[in-house]
DNA sequence: CATGAATGAGTTTTCATTCAT
DNA sequence: TATGAATGAAAACTCATTCAT
């Protein structure tokens, strides 16, 4: 609507990292902690400014205004969640082998990148409305179904997994057991004093994880 | 700024349903449907007012601040949940239906109890100090652990379940099951369009978990 | 969308001025006088209420934002203008009388709100997009017109006036010659050195509307 | 604050067209538009760089700050009215075809040249003390009364025109009803649906304006 | 018991302007 | 010559809170 809220992203060089990228992911990276912990409404655009290291009036000059700064942040996060399962190379292993890599992946990810877990839930307390408002979401929509898609078939037709379970079946089991060990850390220490994130759970709860898809997916004769 | 608003006539002599106790109890409905979906700091008492139905001014009449308000809340959504306890008389069933049979009243209880939810992880991703202000936090401690120990004992001692399973592994995967559905519906709905409370998947997921518990607990020949 | 953009406007009894309708008008009155010099994008806020005497703040109160304070001074000022002329009992003169008398009002309505003169013209520089949007707008619609079209066919009626003239004709002569010597006046004095708005040329002027309307609607032989 | 801003090269060697003018004249134009119709303080400057089709950055390159555009918008306008002003060889035609063909001069000079028009209305409403600094104010002066003087003493000379009627009067009708149409098309369209720029009301009320014309000046028994 | 009026402090947003290349 | 990046100051707007009745 005016200036330019996308600031012409000449693709750069690349040899120089070029400093308005920069500025931008800086940005990014301080929106996606303040938005985490406050949520919408809570986050300050004052603040991410500041942790940024610049003026409050740059979060104008790259995304327009708090809205779409959000976006933006929500945006990244998705890709970035998904970019990391990218690098997998699936087809290469057996079907359990494969999901047990991707689900390692998730369990790991959401436990080092604990701001997208909070940033995921703040939008879900909210009703997730803006997140459909992501103009790339389309993109992201089947990104997560369709290898585990292409799994399950492999397994199916190798005769190592049960017909009739779904990509959304393993999707909800993985990512349950990857999101809640993070987003209810806090309360499981308050309330029940046991330390979610401790390494000794840790290693418990992610063996727990395979062997649970283990036990959704496969013919009950395979060991 | 804020130390214990008491208003002016309390508890009145409880003869007459009480029209001031109504409207009190509506603002702390609506509050607690407020600060769920907002946080601390993204709620917003206009909001809360006008779905109790009366002038902003009432909140302060009622409780003083925006920060008592929303310890009001807090200690009320305890109250209630205490309330709920109601007895399963697990130790008379068959330890493997008794883990049923607590899944399915936790599946239940967090479908039907997402804004206490809410309010316990804002209060997290902001620190939890407001939480430990409130007297009645001791309560959940060890109400959930400890009916698991004792199935899980009696389970082992019948030999229909396997020896090394603990309570909080088994809490762990109950909870994630049964809280990440509703923590994470509307982000499900907006991206993969899945809609986790639909009926379908409600039905199915309540399946998986009851599966899930088993495989975890249970030797494998037990069919 | 909050609070209470129409506060309640208790009819009040009438008997005491009513405060907060005084500076609900005081606003009105500062809030016209600021957009007639400075137009739309122009005006300040703070000018606005520091001419009314209370915070800025209270421009939200009584109206929501800047653009329905500009909507409400447009409406008042349109009601003010229709309102004038309602008092004059135009069935019971003479058809010409009735002219000049609408005529006069309308000559002497513009030399004393000249404001209101400044305020059209300058949503008229703008394209006039924004008094669409008065809500009451259809009420003034035709309360310019109506009066006109009944003076006119009862002159036609009567044989003095000539037929095929139209209101829009009279409203459109009347209208220019009150208007042009306020909307104009300054230019004229600094470009042409004449004072428009001085008694002499007001006389001349006034006289030289009657004239120009008698001229327009009336058969040649009427004197 | 502004002292008089010299781009670093001025007037070019005017061999080739000179690409620089070209974007300093497109800069000036669009700012003609843009002050005329927002006024000084409501015109912005990013409106009129997008018009022009260029960056913001660019008014400052070639005119220092917002307030040297606006005199050079305001000094360009004058010096094109000038440049327009063709002869009509008034002498050469009887008195009244005289004042018809200054009145028409007149009513199509208004339709073509609004922004010049806004642009003196609004440097009045704002106390027209920019318009004091730009040097070619004078040019206008006596230019309008002069030629209707000569040609109304040849009118009462020739006994066709009634003694006593003024250059000023006869500039106040053809000024009002050539002006007004064209001030006030916004607000009677969104008002009255009355579009008085189109065709039909065009013609109507030039028309108008040249009976009104006789009507003033002619003796009674004139035709 | 209840409410409308009023507001200060802060938050978002806009705008003219400067910097560096 | 031209432009993208960056910004301080000011404007619009919001929110919890108090006043007076």
């Amino acid at each position: 609507m005016s200036e330019q809220h996308i600031p012409t992203k000449v693709p750069s060089t690349a040899l120089e990292p070029d400093a308005s990228a920069d500025m931008r992911q800086a940005l990014l990276d301080a929106g996606k902690t303040e938005f985490a912990n406050y949520g919408y409404d809570g986050a300050r655009l004052e603040r991410i400014a500041a942790k940024a290291g610049c003026a409050k009036r740059m979060l104008y000059y790259y995304f327009g205004n708090k809205k779409d700064v959000y976006l933006a942040v929500i945006e990244q996060s998705y890709r970035d969640i998904r970019a990391s399962e990218e690098q997998l190379n699936l087809d290469a292993l057996e079907p359990l082998q494969a999901l047990h890599s991707l689900a390692k992946k998730s369990f790991d990810y959401h436990e080092h990148n604990q701001e997208f877990t909070r940033l995921v839930l703040q939008e879900n307390f909210q009703g997730g409305e803006m997140i459909g408002q992501v103009s790339t979401t389309e993109l992201l929509r089947n990104a997560a179904l369709e290898p585990l898609e292409r799994i399950l078939q492999r397994g199916v037709a190798q005769g190592v997994f049960k017909a009739g379970v779904t990509a959304v079946d393993v999707h909800y089991l993985i990512s349950a057991l990857s999101s809640f060990r993070v987003d209810h850390a806090a309360t499981w220490h308050s309330l029940l004093q046991v330390d979610l994130l401790g390494a000794a759970l840790r290693e418990r709860h992610q063996q727990l994880l395979l062997e649970q898809i283990k036990a959704l997916v496969c013919v009950p004769s395979v060991k």
